[in-house]
Formats: C-alpha cells, structure tokens, sequence
DNA sequence: AGCACGCCGACT
DNA sequence: GTCGGCGTGCTC
C-alpha cells in the first residue's frame, strides 16, 4: 500500500494503524498499531494479541493514526504465510454481509486451511566450494554429488559413502547445512491432451462454454442435462479453455458430497495429465496446509473440493464449477451458514470470472435465472451411449395396496421377480435409514424420544439401537417401556431400509441382497466396496437410501422401485415438492444406463399429485411450470425472498420473554412480513428450546439490511442465541 | 473462539 | 475450609 504523504512529513514517526481481521465472531475488524518496520500490507497474516492470547489475523485496512486514540497493542508478528489476495478479501467480506454474519466467520472459513503447523525445515547438506584439508576418493565422491541440497540420507547413496565421511566434510567446513522448506510439487495441467470423443451435443455445449470462459469476464452459465448426458466431459473442456487463458489460472470445481471426488478427480487426471487438488473435509490437515498453500501461491491450478473450497485463498481464478448444482448439500447450516451455490456465483462475480452450474434437474432459482435469460443455458439432450431415459411408471397404492405387514405392493413385487428371473438387478429406494422411524409403546402410547429433543428414536435392528438421526444419541432397544414399564410392549412404526430388506429377503429367498445406507457404508471406501460389488453383479437385488442415488453407474440395473415417493412432500416445506421431484428424477435416471431399456416403479399414494404426473411423464417442463406458478403467487422464492430467525436457549421461560422482545422489535418496512414467533419443528434439541421467525420479502427489499437492522435492535441475553439463516432450506 | 472471572457442590 | 464445575462476558 502506498502512501500519498507528503516527503517533509517525518515518516519515521508517523503511526500507522492496521485493521485486523481475526477468525472470531466479532462484530468488527480490531485496531492495531502497526509497527514501523513490519511493512504490513493489505492482506498479511499477522500475529495479534488479544486479551490473554496471541491470535491469527488478517490485514484488511491500513490507515495513519489520527491522535487522540485509545492506546492500541501492537500487531506482534507478521506471519511467514502466504497473503490473502485482494479479491479473497473482497469475498470474505461480501459473504459476511450476505449471510448477515460477522466478517470473521468466514475468514475462519478461509483460514482454515492453516490449521496444521507449517511443515518443518528439512536440513540438507550442500559443497560450500571450499577444498577439505585432507582430499580421499571418498570425499571426492561425496562432494560431487552434493553440488544441490540433498539430505544426508540421500547423500550417502548418491555418493556411495558412509555417513561418517559427510560429518567428517562438514566438520572440515567442504560441506555446510541449509534448511529447506519441504515444497510440494502440483502438476502443470497440459491442455495439449486430446479430450474425450463428445457427441454432438456436448460438443456445441463445450463450445459455447468455450466462448463464455474465453471472454475472460463474469458470466453464469446453467449445463443443463439429463443424468448419463456427460456434463462432466463437457465442463473439462470449458477447464481446458479457461486454463488455456492464462498460465496462473485457476480452476475450481464444487461438488456435493465427497464420495463423488474422487472419479471426478481421475477425470481430471486424465484429461490434463496432472491430478488436481483435492479439498474436503477428509483431507488431513497437514495434506490441507500443502493444497492451501499450492492455491495462494498459483502453483495448484485446479482444485477439486467440497463446498469449503469456495474460501480458498484463489490468486487467479477463472472458472468456477458447481456441479449437481441443485444438491441440498451445498447448504451449510450450521457455523457460518451459507449456499455455497449462491456465494460461488457472487465469488465469480468478485473474481470476475465465468461460473458453470451444472445439473440434470436445476434449482428453480437457477432455472428462474436461465429463463430471465441471467444465466446462459446449454442444454444438453442427447443421453450418451445407447440407453434411452427409463420408462416410469406409478403405482396406485390405493388400488394395488401391500400385504399386510408389508410395504412392497404386488405390483413392484412382480417387476421384482420378473427381473431376477431375466438375472437383472433392481434396486428398491427409500431414503430412511435404520429398520423403523418410531418406536412406540403398546401399553401406554409412549414414542421413544431422545433425551433433551424432541425427535424420535429410529430403531436400527442390525445394531439393536434406538437412534437420534439429529443428534446421534443412541440407546439400546429396552425390553421393557421406560414410560410404563409394560415388558415386551414396544413396537416399530413404518419402514426403514433394513425393513424392507428384511420384506424382500422374505419374498425372494434365493436373491442376493445388500443394503446401502451410510449405516453399511459409513466411509467413503466402504461405499465404493459396494458400489464397485453392485456395478460388478454381485448382488440381484440393493436396498439403498439416496447416498446410492447419485453418480453411480450399474450396467446391470433395469429396475429402480421406489418404495415411498411421498415421503418428502410429507411435512409441508418449501421446497418438498422440488426436492422430491430431484431425487426421484435422479433415482429413476439410475436404472438401464448401458443398452438394456430400465424401468422405474413409483409407488405413490397421491398418484395425482402435480410431482408424480410430471415424474410420470418425463415433464420436467410441466413440473417446473407449476411449481414456480405457485411460488409467484406466495411471493416465495425466486419471487420472492426468505430468511429464518432462529432464537434458541436452555430457559424455556427467559426465551420466551426475549422472543416477545424480538417480535416488538420488528422493523416495519415495505414489502416485508414477519411470521412468527412459532416453535421450531423440532422445538427441543439437546436440551436448547428453539423458535422461529420466518421473515417474507419482495425481491426488491434489501433483505440483509432489513435483518442487520432488526438484529441490531434486540441483545439476546445469557445463554439465548440468536442465528440468522437467508435463504433457508431446511425448515428444522 | 478461547480464556478469565465468578459464584455453588464434593473433597484433601 | 478449599478445588473446580461451567455460565457469562470480553477481547482492539
């Protein structure tokens, strides 16, 4: 930062201040003094006291010191750690002000790369020129070899010698000792490499993504195509165009959930020869420092990484990807709560550079955007390879209900049958994990509760636990009810997966069965064991929840039953029907990938519903039409906008008096409603009351300011939270 | 987020 | 009589 000062000014004494960002929830960057000398500029890491302790910061303002001012302390230490760049900065504080959060949420967020010590020096040994007093074949050897730093170790094989004729060259002074930081070595992606051969519609898609990233500016594009179309091939070529633009850019590709990381991360590898960057939360921390530092540096040039990576401390990013763009998993709802779709498209923004958002049923608010004509939207058609889209049908469960005690009607029972009889596979779907999702007393009616929530305990038979899925408290299944002591009286209520593996193995005695929920695969490599025994045929029939719903190819699939579709809309959220559209879309995609025709089975008890007719049809176009019909006339989003105030505490009677307080202090504003304060779904949870406020707003109300304003009104006292959540998706 | 200061239960 | 539990509040 320069300084327009003029030169009879006695610099020397001139005090500067440095505004520090610290990784805290503070409401406000701190003042320190800057020591002359220290050179700090915008964006240093620096060592800064506070109270007891000496913290990491960031440097996000300079200014001279004007007198009069409080005594400041003193920034401590700049740090040996790369800068934030300008534009990281900028986002930092952007996503603050979006999220109506304090600014060092995020920079925690960003920081967190460095959580890991710096790896330590390695000392080498090097020929300082100097001739040993005493010269011997030995020592010949060795000085020759070590004209670069190698370490002793490494020394002592490259010049054939014995460790004791190195010590004996560095106590001559012939060798001397260097620290040498250990660096790590990212590949430079090559965009020479042939891509793969594209059919003619990803190949028009790839140009057109092409000419947006070429023009090197903020650009959205939607890749809008169905599961099978090849959008990842697609989007590796619009990375070869954006890595073509310049020899430091950077490419960053966002996806939902880390199980998918790692065959997009061969496709990469592939592709430009190197492997990318990796960043998810299963990367250890010394692994994540490396990639932190491989991206503030430039040397990393593609990075491949769950929502988290959107905080990375990128020098020269020009292209983002956001892939299965419509994933609720983008949403991280607790901490510093943010849509990492939403801040990817402002961090394009920032950075000035193009977004991809890639997806086989997109968002309605993405979709609002492609058809406002926002963002550019490529279509892509064709499905790649020979299979055509399954063919879905519904089952009336009303008309062609299950035998008692059952929950596969006859229907699906038949296609069941009729596919393990051609040594196909089928694929039975219900996104509930465990055996039952209430356990409830005979006797007296009890449902069994976690302790301090309110929400119930599933039983899980394969460990014999009763579960809290919010929570994860567990307890095993009591003999007896705890509310009435009846013996032998509890009951499970309704189906899980383990349930209806347990009604199939009934039915088909001699099939080959397997469950996959992420209870029988909870690492990422026990769900590739299965996926890889699923795709290879071992199995005739797979019992799955969604974690098998995306992303996996099983050519021996032809039949996907869906066990319960109705189960999103249950619970009246907003975005019931548009979720359960998605995933039963995605589910149904899983079926016939290769040559053979698929077919999916949806039983259903409201055959009529707008999502059902439209999955049944293949209309995505209908479904769309209606939904956001509905949403304009509520004035929801895209329409319009919404926030959650979310007050919590363990004194049910002290939250009550805050949230009265918090309701009067409402500002009344124009085009926007407050509803509420009404409990939380799930009111208890580990022994905090919570209630809600849902705040309405018309798309043009400046929503954050409204909420800013509200907040700054109110203090929660003692033990009570406050949180903000814009945008929310999930309604707990 | 830490870390200190502050008032109430089981111990050398 | 203290040691320490974690509730509450502050950190430039």
């Amino acid at each position: 930062m320069t300084v327009g000062m003029d030169a009879a000014d006695d610099e020397a004494s001139e005090k500067w201040i440095a505004q520090v960002l610290l990784p805290l929830p503070l409401p406000e960057a701190f003042d320190y003094e800057a020591p002359v000398g220290m050179g700090l500029k915008l964006g240093d890491q620096v060592a800064a006291p506070l109270g007891a302790r000496v913290v990491r910061g960031v440097v996000i303002g300079l200014r001279p010191a004007r007198g009069g001012n409080r005594p400041l302390k003193a920034v401590a230490e700049r740090l040996d750690d790369w800068p934030l760049p300008p534009r990281t900065l900028e986002f930092i504080q952007w996503a603050a002000r979006y999220a109506v959060d304090w600014p060092g949420q995020p920079l925690a967020m960003t920081l967190r790369g460095l959580r890991a010590p710096k790896p330590k020096p390695e000392r080498r040994v090097v020929a300082t020129g100097s001739t040993p007093e005493r010269s011997t074949p030995a020592r010949i050897r060795a000085l020759a070899a070590a004209t670069t730093p190698l370490t002793r170790a490494d020394l002592t094989r490259a010049g054939g010698v014995s460790a004791s004729v190195i010590k004996g060259l560095l106590d001559d002074g012939a060798l001397g000792e260097v620290a040498i930081s250990p660096s790590v070595h990212w590949g430079a992606p090559d965009c020479g490499l042939p891509g793969a051969a594209l059919n003619s519609s990803q190949v028009a898609a790839a140009e057109a993504l092409k000419v947006v990233v070429g023009q090197d500016q903020f650009t959205v594009a939607l890749l809008d195509g169905v599961t099978g179309s090849g959008k990842t091939e697609v989007y590796l070529e619009a990375a070869a165009g954006a890595l073509a633009l310049d020899p430091q850019a950077q490419v960053l590709v966002l996806l939902p959930e880390i199980a998918l990381t790692q065959a997009v991360l061969d496709r990469f590898t592939v592709r430009f020869g190197a492997a990318p960057a990796q960043w998810h939360s299963g990367v250890a921390p010394p692994k994540r420092r490396q990639t932190w530092e491989g991206v503030a540096s430039g040397a990393a040039r593609i990075v491949v990484g769950a929502r988290s990576a959107l905080f990375l401390p990128f020098v020269c990013l020009k292209l983002i990807v956001v892939d299965e763009e419509h994933d609720s998993s983008y949403k991280q709802e607790d901490g510093f709560i943010y849509h990492a779709r939403d801040l990817a498209v402002a961090r394009a923004k920032i950075e000035d550079c193009a977004v991809v958002l890639a997806s086989a049923t997109p968002s309605l608010e993405t979709l609002w955007n492609a058809q406002g004509g926002r963002y550019q939207w490529l279509r892509l058609s064709d499905r790649h390879g020979a299979a055509g889209m399954p063919d879905i049908s519904l089952i009336d469960m009303r008309a062609s209900p299950p035998d008692k005690g059952g929950w596969l009607s006859p229907r699906l029972v038949g296609a069941v049958a009729d596919t393990l009889a051609r040594g196909e596979q089928s694929l039975l779907f219900l996104n509930r994990r465990g055996y039952a999702p209430l356990v409830l007393c005979r006797a007296c009616g009890e449902r069994m509760r976690a302790p301090d929530s309110d929400s119930w305990l599933v039983e899980h038979r394969y460990t014999g636990r009763l579960v809290c899925h919010l929570t994860g408290f567990s307890m095993p299944k009591p003999d007896r009810c705890p509310h009435c002591g009846a013996p032998e009286s509890l009951v499970a209520i309704g189906p899980g997966v383990e349930r209806i593996e347990e009604e199939a193995r009934r039915l088909f005695p001699n099939a080959r069965l397997a469950v996959f929920s992420s209870d029988t695969a909870s690492s990422a490599a026990d769900a590739r064991a299965l996926i890889d025994a699923m795709a290879a045929g071992e199995f005739d029939i797979m019992v799955a929840t969604q974690a098998a719903a995306k992303g996996h190819n099983f050519p021996g699939l032809t039949l996907v039953g869906v066990v319960d579709a109705d189960l999103g809309l249950r619970g009246g959220d907003l975005r019931a029907a548009e979720r359960t559209y998605q995933l039963l879309t995605q589910v149904s995609g899983r079926a016939g990938r290769r040559d053979q025709p698929g077919r999916a089975l949806i039983q259903t008890w409201a055959p009529d519903h707008p999502v059902m007719q439209a999955i049944a049809a293949g209309d995505r176009d209908a479904f769309v039409a209606v939904e956001m019909s509905e949403r304009e006339l509520a004035g929801l989003p895209p329409y319009g906008r919404l926030a959650a105030v979310i007050v919590s505490g363990p004194d049910a009677a002290a939250l009550e008096t805050f949230v009265q307080a918090l309701a009067a202090a409402a500002p009344n504003a124009q085009g926007v409603s407050v509803y509420g304060p009404a409990d939380a779904p799930l009111g208890l949870v580990r022994g905090r009351r919570r209630k809600r406020f849902l705040v309405r707003a018309d798309r043009s109300v400046n929503l954050q300011a409204y909420l800013g304003a509200w907040r700054a009104r109110v203090r929660p006292p003692g033990a009570i939270r406050l949180t903000i959540d814009v945008d929310p998706y999930s309604f707990l």
